[in-house]
DNA sequence: TTGAAAGCGCTAACAG
DNA sequence: CTGTTAGCGCTTTCAA
């Protein structure tokens, strides 16, 4: 057998990378250092230790310990006709540090229960995602977001274990967000509101439940219809929605923070005072939005309850079942700020 | 033999996800459909086709597409030794938000080679990096910055190729930022200069490196000594930093644009005039920079062109070389604003 | 120009 | 209690 250190290092040259001591031990290796056979080896290494005589049980882990023995996935893979890979996709919007948080713990969440946790970008082509899902065959591919049907299609087809929030809770969720600025905004006496979207839909996946719990809450409260807007995130256009609220002492809403900030911009520029003349209330927290002069009010989602939340489903599908949480956590933060 | 889709709908019920026509084909199904054996579909399929008879190369492809055949990463890897997925760091920091660009652009490139690219949390702990590639077996694990010395060595250990920017070049490039800040800074008449590090130092990996270009420059033009201060991104600590700056007139070189945000609140809480009293330059060109009154001036890091560069030369250590291109493309360019 | 055979590392059924 | 055996899907000689 050409030993993988030598068939990567022809002629012995090689670069720095792949010099010094390589440990790839397989279970034939562990087996014969520990004096036992490579079926015994997998049996204790599987959980199945108890199977076994203690100091059998015993030999094999210090073997395999010693030896730096990580399974092939291939092989198992192979074997098992699914891999331990947990596939989730990478939303395609900011990667506003918090969404690493919530992958971290993800991470963090399936490894305890023998899982690898990989991302991929959701934007890419459906074709890649095809690809990955028939090579890799995946335990689940995982979304923070709906998949879309094209996604779904595919999922579907290589019969892998697709989770993503049944869309009735995610829409249910962004129209509690909504439900959520508008009751603060009507506690703080506003009558007129407004909701002002992100133009760019695809970084504005939520807009339109947000809007809608919005709606709802205006509705309940006797209020008048809310307008809505579309605000890019340059003056010009946040300037043009500001000039559109029919008059001062609306109540904005904001898609996010950004949205929001361009809107304090805007109404800087044009003169009007905050939150006299125009009063906001964002969505995220960000770090930014806590520099604002006046400091923006805002809701913060905080990602990793709902990631933990997330990832209890996740176990639970994959048979790993980590009891569900009794309660789901409260995930929605008020953000007290001077913009409204 | 079992097959996987009874095996993983016992009793036909199953759910959902799982049922319908789903397609996994293998090898040995192309081949019988195309009347061939198992080698020749895996030689024609792998860029041996002009070994054979054309029509047994058609029929080849043909069957394969009509079956929707996707090879087995894992009877690959185990085959070959090593994966065709390609590990990606995710660094925990923001480039502007951009950072999906990059990756989007490194999966196509690297699909048109035959690999698929994989993402993984930066931060996790090194025991899962280990695992993840003893089990995975990838072709390579590339970083945008550089590894850490515990990442090299669970890499160098594991044998796999490992490729991140040479540490010079990182710094060369970081100090090109805080060249080009200064240079403007400068132009625009400024004599006394100040380097603006982000407090958090996991957020600001390349600080000294552009602190480093930005006294250099102030060095060639025979300027003082450059002040430097930590700013957190809270109003508290950048009201402190301004107040610190020696006395009206300096001009600021921001690790980054919401550093450089944090100081033109500070300013204003303070009464200063930007430019005249305070002037900023920040680095990402992020949307609310653009947003901000008065428009901050900063610098666009063209992440797309740097990453045509680094999937080059990562092709390269693949040995699926792509010629490097003719020069290094330009990644900075000016963004002008009214802050300095 | 094509096919047969071997084996990558692993696990599960079965035999002792 | 432990080992033998077969085979997951693929690629690569080697032989025809």
């Amino acid at each position: 057998m050409l030993s993988r250190v030598k068939a990567r290092n022809p002629g012995g040259l090689g670069n720095v990378e792949r010099e010094g001591s390589e440990v790839n031990a397989t279970s034939t290796d562990v087996a014969r250092h520990a004096g036992v056979s490579r079926s015994t080896v997998s049996q204790v290494l599987n959980g199945y230790a108890d199977r076994f005589a203690p100091e059998t049980a015993a030999k094999v882990y210090a073997s395999a310990a010693e030896l730096g023995y990580e399974p092939s996935a291939a092989g198992r893979t192979l074997r098992r006709g699914s891999s331990d890979f947990v596939v989730a996709l990478l939303p395609h919007t900011t990667f506003g540090g918090h969404l690493q948080d919530l992958f971290e713990q993800m991470s963090v969440s399936l490894a305890e229960h023998g899982y690898t946790l990989v991302l991929r970008i959701a934007g890419a082509a459906t074709a890649t995602l095809d690809r990955l899902v028939a090579g890799m065959k995946p335990a689940a591919v995982w979304s923070f977001t709906p998949f879309t049907d094209d996604e779904r299609a595919v999922l579907d087809r290589r019969g892998v274990l697709a989770i993503d929030p049944p869309s009735v809770t995610q829409v249910d969720h962004n129209r509690a967000i909504g439900q959520l600025q508008a009751r603060t905004l009507i506690e703080h006496g506003y009558r007129r509101l407004a909701f002002a979207h992100l133009q760019d839909e695809r970084h504005d996946p939520f807009g339109f439940a947000r809007e809608d719990g919005v709606r709802e809450i205006a509705r309940q409260h006797g209020l008048g219809a809310i307008q809505v807007t579309n605000v890019a995130l340059d003056l010009d256009s946040a300037v043009r929605a500001v000039d559109a609220f029919s008059a001062p002492g609306v109540a904005v809403a904001a898609y996010n923070d950004d949205v929001a900030m361009a809107l304090l911009s805007a109404a800087r520029l044009r003169g009007l005072e905050v939150p006299r003349d125009l009063a906001v209330i964002g969505m995220d927290r960000t770090d930014l939005s806590r520099i604002a002069v006046p400091r923006l009010t805002t809701i913060e989602y905080d990602i990793v309850a709902a990631s933990e939340a997330g990832t209890a489903s996740l176990l639970q599908a994959l048979g790993a079942g980590a009891p569900r949480p009794a309660a789901a956590p409260a995930v929605l933060h008020l953000i007290e700020g001077e913009t409204i």
